[in-house]
RNA sequence: GCCGAAGUGGCGGAAUGGGUAUACGCGCUGGUCUCAAAAACCAGUGGGGGCGACCCCAUGCCGGUUCAAAUCCGGCCUUCGGCACCA
């Protein structure tokens, strides 16, 4: 194709002969080192924003280099089509959420097209279809078998305006992770998936993970919260019965002088019986259930509480305490009550000022002494026992492990470690999502759906309304069924899944993605897990890749995959954003991705992504850049172009500058091949541009006699080198070149460290540390040599002569610093 | 408040097992071509000084270690993320 670059012909070519042979199609190969990339798969609320773009654009790359480079490389796509954006678009313009869905699906599929993004189109998967969701559902009644699932009934968080629960890690600062609201809470009977029992093993095994950002890997250490401790037991006074705590703080046990419980633990209301205060206790329970979860965490405001009426007896001493509730004590944490400290614990020590109640200091550091009446706030430093009896004089964390060992001998308490990690509800009040596959039968209770009758197909005639409650109760088809264990009445489970459970396992299934007989074929799972390289926004640090980690270590014991953690290595790109600021709607700072190929072609588009800014790093949007990047295929066009013509021409022999220039082209490969392994996307890219630049000067340096031998390998290294970045361009200049076949069946290009290497080097000559001189020497020069060179040069004299030389220091192959006095 | 990351030209960014600071690109200035413009190409471009070969200063700020610091250490400042009553 001659003449000028006309991007929108060849990308047009290129994208209809990859689809004719179905070009990045793989199959297992076991004399093949494979390669998994992926980049998380897209939710289709419309068109592909530049974050996609960014993040396929880096993920083609690697799969693209990692082919040449002779890997059976694996690089699928699908869409995670399950979700509230298509409920609300259902509920604002009468759409059906499956219909908006597909229609997203179609253009978003048609823009990944455009890009040039190599995915093997074969495995394309839909989360909403049945084919892929009765895996959801098998997977979930695999869990339940193995006790993974429950139903509970507890205080969860509720987002007001998606109308449905949400999972702990899916409330951010209070606020619903989606949408924004402030998250109530709503005491509701619920499913949940019990990820605390993987806890453990979800923390030990980051430790393996040395491919992931640590911040990442601390972001889940902290979220999963470890704590060691004890959990101690307190009699009720007047009763055998006994309230357990957990504490961290065993060692301050002397020095609690009140007892909380969470305004919703079970036990309040047969606690404040009788004892005259049921209304005060009742009206506060009432005003803490009113708060949002943001007013409730918010550290700013009072700590709150009523008292019961009641005493619990301390254990280390027999004292009654005073039992408290406490807006601060949280149900789901530990066991919902807590021993007071207020000298050693700040929350207790405020509580305990506003209310009047004693504050006693069984902790004293080494020179110093806390009086409890002069403490502005608590001390939670290190110190020894005081007040303690027989403790008195042990170290914080010894007399912790004293104490509790002392009334675990005594039958009173025990070591424990608790997790801020809470289990994974996973119910929604929702339409659009997989139905959980559970039956309510009037005589047996819940009774789980037969695996043979899955899937439990979502009804397409659905009203959709903002009224609130599962949508599928409104279904009487759907609802009534008969019950599979005695074939009485029985109704379905109305609520549907949280569409994380449908990404939490989606990379296993790419493996397998069209078998109807198991969740995955175990040959090809095993093959091609774990994912080498995972690429996506550091927006789900937490959510979806903790998740997934759960799923794939079940699915582990299961035997179902051999590996424990699902995502070897893994990279979070950095957002896209304009004018300082994150590109949304709402500030008018939109670039549309399809502008940019619709003007400069998909090619330009990726190219300036990855060259604008590393890619884990926030990349900012540049109008003028684009162009740049467009100029520079220009370039490259006509460069390619020129020397077409100059590879016909006779030949001749090798001169200096022929010699360069293919030393910079071996250089230059070297360097590109090193860059895309550390993902020095960046600076591939302008390794790229100076080999460019090397050939534009050689050609206007030789003209009619530059060399056919040399223009030819370093054309043809120069359009290698430049595939994975720019993969239609390539194609067509490879083609222009005089080659047959497909730029992508073509090996990455090797170098020779031999022709790689300079003859010369810069030695660079400081005198007291200030570079005074450069001086172009041999690059096998002795150390002796630098030494006499340096010394020698007329520059370095000036600064030496009538001083007396102290020290020579040298790097061999770069550098002499002179000392003087 | 706690944890983490980052501060380099006018801008995006290079260079960190200490050793040529500012690669590459954008922008800007001048030039070639043109009736003119665009495109393309060529040259220059951190700040200051000198007629000059050159010199001084500069990687958020203040100190330190070293022959040598953007890079290591200590202390600040700023920005951005995450967590936020977890007993």
């Amino acid at each position: 194709m001659a003449g000028a670059y006309d991007f929108k012909a060849v990308e047009k070519k290129w994208r209809e002969r990859w689809n004719a042979r179905d070009l990045f199609r793989v199959g297992e190969d076991s004399a093949k080192t494979k390669r998994y990339i992926l980049e998380m798969f897209p939710y289709p609320s419309g068109d592909l924003h530049m974050g996609h773009v960014r993040n396929y654009t880096i993920g083609d790359v690697v799969a693209r280099f990692n082919t040449a480079r002779g890997f059976n490389v694996l690089h699928p796509i699908g869409y995670d089509a399950f979700g509230m954006p298509a409920e609300n678009a259902a509920i604002a313009r009468g759409v059906h959420p499956a219909d908006w869905t597909n229609k997203n699906i179609k253009t978003m599929h048609e823009q990944l097209k455009l890009l040039g993004i190599s995915y093997d189109w074969g495995r394309e998967m839909i989360t909403a279809e049945p084919e892929y969701y009765r895996w959801n559902q098998w997977i979930f009644l695999k869990f339940y078998e193995r006790g993974l699932v429950y139903r509970k009934e507890a205080s969860v968080n509720w987002c007001p305006a998606c109308e449905t629960v949400l999972a702990n890690e899916q409330v951010e600062a209070g606020v619903c992770w989606r949408c924004g609201s402030d998250v109530e809470k709503r005491q509701l009977e619920q499913w949940f998936f019990k990820i605390t029992d993987y806890a453990e093993r979800l923390l030990n095994d980051l430790d393996l993970l040395e491919g992931w950002p640590e911040r990442v890997r601390t972001m889940q250490r902290n979220w999963i919260g470890r704590s060691e401790g004890a959990y101690v037991d307190f009699a009720i006074a007047g009763t055998t019965e006994k309230i357990k705590v957990f504490t961290t703080r065993a060692d301050t046990l002397f020095g609690a002088t009140f007892f909380l419980l969470a305004p919703e633990h079970p036990l309040v209301d047969e606690l404040v019986a009788g004892t005259g205060r049921e209304a005060e206790v009742a009206a506060f329970r009432e005003e803490v259930s009113k708060e949002t979860e943001i007013d409730r965490t918010s550290v700013e405001i009072e700590k709150k509480g009523v008292f019961t009426g009641r005493y619990v007896v301390n254990p280390v001493n027999g004292e009654e305490l005073p039992i408290w509730l406490a807006d601060y004590v949280l149900m789901e944490y530990g066991t919902g009550a807590v021993m007071a400290v207020p000298a050693h614990d700040q929350r207790d020590f405020e509580f305990a000022r506003r209310y009047g109640i004693p504050i006693e200091v069984v902790i004293q550091p080494e020179g110093e002494e806390f009086k409890a009446e002069e403490m502005a706030e608590a001390y939670v430093g290190d110190g020894r026992m005081v007040n303690s009896g027989r403790f008195d004089g042990l170290w914080k964390d010894e007399g912790a492990r004293a104490v509790t060992g002392w009334l675990k001998e005594r039958g009173e308490g025990d070591f424990a470690i608790t997790y801020r990690l809470r289990d994974w509800l996973i119910s929604r009040q929702r339409y659009w999502g997989t139905p959980i596959p559970m039956l309510y039968c009037e005589h047996c209770g819940v009774v789980p759906v037969p695996e043979d009758e899955l899937p439990v197909v979502l009804p397409k005639n659905v009203k959709i309304t903002q009224m609130g409650g599962s949508p599928l109760k409104q279904v009487s088809d759907f609802v009534n069924t008969s019950c599979p264990k005695c074939g009485g009445r029985a109704r379905r489970e109305t609520d549907t899944m949280d569409t994380f459970v449908d990404s939490s396992w989606y990379y296993l299934r790419f493996t397998n993605p069209k078998n109807d007989r198991q969740v995955f074929n175990s040959e090809k799972v095993s093959y091609w897990s774990p994912v080498d390289q995972y690429i996506g926004g550091i927006e789900h640090a937490i959510l979806h890749l903790l998740y997934s980690r759960f799923f794939t270590k079940v699915f582990y014991d299961m035997g179902l995959v051999k590996v424990v953690e699902p995502f070897t290595n893994l990279l979070t790109q950095g957002m896209v954003i304009k004018d300082g600021a994150k590109m949304s709607k709402s500030k008018g700072n939109i670039v549309d991705p399809m502008d940019i190929i619709n003007r400069y072609g998909a090619d330009t588009a990726r190219l300036f992504i990855l060259f604008a800014s590393p890619p884990e790093k926030e990349l900012e949007w540049s109008d003028r850049g684009v162009e740049g990047s467009f100029r520079f295929l220009n370039r490259v066009w006509r460069l390619v172009e020129e020397n077409a013509t100059a590879i016909r021409r006779p030949e001749r022999e090798m001169g200096d500058a022929d010699n360069a220039l293919l030393r910079l082209a071996h250089q230059t490969v070297k360097k590109v091949g090193e860059d895309i392994d550390s993902f020095g996307l960046n600076t591939s890219i302008s390794a790229i541009m100076e080999l460019v630049n090397g050939m534009r000067d050689y050609n206007e340096a030789r003209g009619d006699q530059a060399n056919p031998a040399v223009v030819k390998e370093v054309t043809e290294r120069l359009i290698l080198l430049l595939a994975p970045f720019a993969p239609f361009i390539s194609e067509e200049l490879w083609e222009t070149v005089g080659n047959k076949e497909s730029v992508y069946h073509v090996s990455w290009p090797s170098y020779d460290p031999e022709i790689a290497k300079a003859p010369e080097i810069t030695l660079v000559v400081q005198v007291n540390g200030k570079v005074r001189d450069r001086i172009s020497v041999p690059a096998d020069i002795s150390e002796e040599n630098m030494r006499e060179t340096a010394l020698a040069s007329e520059t370095v004299r000036r600064y030496t002569d009538g001083k007396k030389i102290v020290k020579v220091f040298t790097v061999p192959g770069r550098l002499v610093n002179v000392v003087v006095r």
